[in-house]
DNA sequence: TTGAAAGCGATACCAT
DNA sequence: ATGGTATCGCTTTCAA
């Protein structure tokens, strides 16, 4: 079974030493920018690393270091809108370019199966894989999550997670913008305020949820329990869940994501109605799509990029400085005004 | 810069091997599934593993076989459409799902300027990251696919390169699909059918161009020019590019892309024509929301998760039995009919 | 400032 | 069938 490839090694760092006629230490030293390497011959070994092309062996080194130089972005099987809702595209690009400017290399793990979460979690979690972990929140009680925090490797959970843990995590301030969405809406002289909510399960919408009824509450409003449906962050979900809405006849429905708004705009178009005229719409995510709805779409900007950024940022910062105290990092989010709200501009 | 995390390790093999009363050789061929361990002990070794949750440090085992279980899928910068068309999170999904089905770990090399892939590549082209790449093909000439082929990891294109090189690769039929689509639409009576190409330096695009002249030409057909105008793949790309074809007056657009398909009905619909009695419509892809445009759009499917799947596999193939004769895998397509192109159904 | 040598934690060859 | 041990390629003490 040995590999059909030559033993093209283009050199090891005993090569290396040797052309540059130094010890192996001097030319590790150069190679990890240590101090006192005496110019001439830093230089001189620089030139051969040079000229040979060498490249240290990573499995090698990170046997010695005890470190991997990679995160590992894991999607519980429970996410299974990871490639359905653009919002992960984006958050995985922002760790991907975060990645890159650390000088981390990024593994995902998708899990589809149980099996895939029972075979794969036990290897994450030790050393020799990766650094450091985030976790997609998701469900109350995931396995993968119980599973990552008993393990040895440093974690951040990317979005709150559902029951109160004593972990660190990183998420938007869900409450405050679907609060803002909801009293756009109020001030917009709106009263029949539906919602579309995300799967009830999560504390992204669950937390959503409670923005906007927090917005109900505060102007004295009733919160009207059948103007309130679950979605589950798909833009199908979005369709179905504002047809149930259609016969109740609201004039206004803060849907909590954009891609569930395109569905919602779809079936508002459907029976015949027109936003903002009769029915007033507020997504949430502010992705691309919103600005190519018709009517281009109001709705709560998340720095979804930054989000991904500061995750990297704030797991480094584990990785370096322990798991304690938990970090607790919260994300503000804008209000961006379009058409489909109605807002004079 | 000693870790902050305690040296809390769940054991080395010798550890087991102590408990276990039987050499490191010995449970490292258990490990391994060797053969010509006695049952007796294989047992009792599985069960000290079990008990004292030991996993073997992934590292020190990639340094002693050479091999890390990792493929790496590599973007590179020139492919900006990675997070705008949901094309590449279909892929991406297909591979991450067959990596779990061998085993093995996917690492995602996102590439945004000149500098990470001048940074990364070198390391990616070594052994001891990862034992295989899957390039996402792009522009002629890339730079990326240029130092990979110089490295000596194994490698498989993903798309067929645009100059004939003699490498491995893995593609759909684009020619067929676009040309099956042009057929389509001029079988039902279509006369002036134009085109949104995909960005003319890919192959992709060149060739469901080709497969659109190639269905206008042998129906002797004239290929007027102005009817052929040239996308980036991109939600907005289409809708720019349908709004130059509009005045033109065309009666049947094959769009390269069902992205590019989603912006150019928008356009269509913003100037009040009809999809599909005034313009017919077919793109190309079949992702999901194909489902959920107004019309329903008649498409060119093309097995997504199929291709990652067997990109894995190929892939794999190549590592295990090396690189010559070159791969080349071509997965077929499959006209969807909808409504958006006006077939009665 | 530099070199020798002891790890790091597996695998796999060579004995037995 | 099992054990002893060299080996993978780098980092990092310790000594000089």
């Amino acid at each position: 079974m040995r590999s059909p490839f030559p033993p093209f090694c283009s050199g090891v760092i005993a090569d290396i030493a040797r052309k540059a006629g130094v010890s192996p230490a001097t030319v590790s030293r150069v190679l990890n920018n240590h101090p006192y390497v005496r110019d001439e011959i830093r230089q001189r070994v620089l030139k051969i690393i040079e000229e040979t092309g060498y490249q240290p062996n990573l499995a090698a080194r990170s046997l010695a270091t005890q470190r991997t130089g990679i995160l590992g972005f894991v999607i519980p099987r429970t996410v299974h809108t990871f490639f359905s809702d653009p919002y992960f595209a984006r958050v995985t690009e922002g760790i991907a370019r975060a990645c890159n400017a650390h000088d981390y290399t990024l593994s995902l793990f998708l899990f589809y199966t149980v099996e895939d979460e029972r075979r794969m979690i036990p290897r994450l979690t030790r050393k020799g894989l990766v650094d450091g972990i985030i976790v997609q929140s998701t469900h109350l009680q995931d396995e993968v999550l119980m599973r990552v925090m008993e393990g040895e490797v440093p974690f951040l959970l990317a979005g709150r997670p559902v029951a109160p843990l004593n972990v660190s995590y990183i998420d938007v301030d869900n409450v405050a913008g679907a609060y803002q969405a909801t009293v756009h809406l109020l001030q917009l002289g709106r009263r029949r305020v539906a919602t579309i909510t995300g799967p009830l399960t999560t504390s992204t919408g669950i937390d959503r949820l409670d923005g906007y009824r927090k917005a109900l509450r505060e102007r004295g409003l009733p919160v009207d329990e059948q103007l309130i449906v679950e979605g589950d962050f798909t833009e199908m979900g979005g369709y179905y869940a504002m047809r149930r809405l259609l016969p109740l006849d609201p004039d206004a429905v803060f849907v909590a994501s954009d891609g569930m708004a395109v569905g919602a705009l779809r079936a508002i178009r459907e029976v015949g109605k027109r936003v903002p005229r009769d029915i007033a719409v507020v997504g949430y995510d502010d992705l691309p799509i919103a600005q190519s709805t018709t009517p281009p779409l109001t709705t709560i900007r998340q720095p979804i990029l930054r989000f991904g950024a500061r995750a990297v940022e704030v797991l480094l910062d584990i990785i370096e400085n322990g798991p304690t105290p938990p970090r607790r990092v919260v994300l503000g989010t804008e209000l961006v005004v379009r058409s489909s709200c109605g807002a004079t501009i």
